[in-house]
DNA sequence: ATACCCAGTATCATATAATAATACAATTTG
DNA sequence: CAAATTGTATTATTATATGATACTGGGTAT
């Protein structure tokens, strides 16, 4: 390695390229199979193997290994005609094992089919993970886009009104410096970039206990948060209403819809932790 | 590895442990890590590393880098008091990336919430995986079991309605070899293990064009499914709904809902192949 | 208390198994 | 039909994964 060098390192690729992890215990190779399949998203969802080599930065002598590997685990399917690769349903068989190690996620989810039989209107779950939120739950109405009846999607967390639910919850430091610090990201053009003022609707949603955010993912888009509190009074995760501002206004929304949000997510009480 | 090979192998391995995939183009290292992942399912949720080891038949050490590894590149979560390891929100991430290169669930999922709503009834999409029927999309009511709201679930496509309805519509010598080869399970008192049996009954399927079972996968479950057919007529999935024997009727069903069951998979037309 | 046992953690010499260059084949494109 | 691009196969080289072993610490029973 100290001889073969990768020379220069195209200008296009990831910023500095990870030298290297830890040595002893980190296998490099388990490293940068994970890699291949993180490069699957929104846009790349059909690859061949030289895209595969673009977008991942590696070899592709690493790559044509790799992928050949998670084809033969049953991990990546490959079309015989255009050659390309694409997840299989091995990818929610993943999914299907973390709802069983997730005990939050089975406790809410009577009481949000529930929740959306009764408002008729769509109803999410997420939790908190690192700075993110990730929607684990999704009860869809006729009106619900795609994207919004996908699980497993991350949101920046200070954006997202489950985020500000859940981090309303903590000691007032504690969610100042996450305000501060957390990422931010310009998903629509009136997405809230200024921190002092999401740190001023972040203590109006400690004072009052849900969240309300508008035009924050999507335009016209109404979400509503309550926090899922545990025994200690932090939020494992929240129960989120979204609506659309067509047919909603916020007042009406704290009148007919945040009542019945507070209630489920009350109702939902966590054992130890989730 | 001529020299130190495993010794006799315990007898409670799993049989034949897999002596050599292929050689230059397979990565063992990672086929150890996925190896991994898939120890995790409904019943083993959180895990020590002994019990990982014990699962996964691997070697101690080996089990504690691939472990390491998964954990850094942020595939387990381990927690520090009871130093289990559990899955992350990334499973859910993979769910999510498959989505989107499945265009099938994309078209399928408008037709399936006014399905839903419709009927008030749990609705299902299935797609065939090799052997077995997987759950892509999943619509649930008040009185469905936590089991019944998971995407990713693998089930023996013989005995799931979506599995006979989607042989069905193969030519009849292709589905009678299925029928004759395919694993079953007996997963309820009652599920139909005779395989003469399972051959009347996709006769009478592909006659009628959707399949009903009962007491195959839980017992009083009515499973009710129509194919997904693309433009050559084989069917790229199944639009299930489930009730409960308590509350319908064959008779019933099939009057109430068939028609509008058979309405929405029609309406569903696959572009090419999904 | 103390000794034991078991689970988790860390270290290290060894050679297996991953590497990346290169060559070949099969495409698609001009 | 040539040229370029992508996918496939092969190989020498050594970096990297391996698994035995030893260390640490918490829990339990003696």
């Amino acid at each position: 390695m100290a001889s073969r060098r990768k020379i220069t390192g195209q200008p296009g690729d990831t910023p500095a390229e990870a030298p290297r992890k830890q040595d002893t215990l980190y296998v490099s190779s388990l490293a940068k199979g994970l890699k291949l399949l993180k490069v699957f998203n929104r846009t790349n969802t059909h690859l061949s193997l030289t895209e595969m080599v673009k977008l991942s930065g590696m070899d592709k002598s690493a790559v044509q290994r790799l992928a050949n590997t998670l084809m033969v685990e049953g991990f990546l399917h490959r079309d015989p005609d255009t050659k390309r690769f694409r997840p299989t349903h091995a990818w929610l068989g993943l999914a299907y094992a973390y709802y069983w190690s997730d005990s939050l996620v089975a406790l809410a989810m009577p009481k949000l089919i529930e929740l959306s039989q009764r408002l008729g209107e769509t109803v999410n779950m997420a939790e908190l993970s690192d700075t993110s939120i990730v929607y684990v739950a999704r009860l869809p109405c006729q009106r619900t886009n795609y994207e919004a009846t996908l699980i497993g999607r991350h949101l920046p967390a200070l954006s997202a009104s489950p985020g500000q639910a859940i981090l309303s919850t903590w000691p007032e430091a504690d969610w100042r410096a996450a305000v501060e610090t957390w990422p931010l990201r310009q998903m629509t053009a009136r997405t809230t970039m200024d921190r002092a003022e999401l740190a001023r609707q972040m203590a109006r949603t400690a004072e009052r206990g849900f969240s309300i955010t508008q035009d924050q993912m999507i335009l016209n888009e109404i979400g509503i948060s309550a926090p899922i509190r545990g025994a200690d009074g932090l939020a494992h995760g929240a129960v989120q209403c979204s609506v659309s501002a067509f047919h909603w206004t916020p007042e009406r929304v704290e009148r007919e819809l945040v009542p019945y949000l507070l209630d489920t997510a009350n109702s939902i009480a966590p054992a130890g932790r989730g």
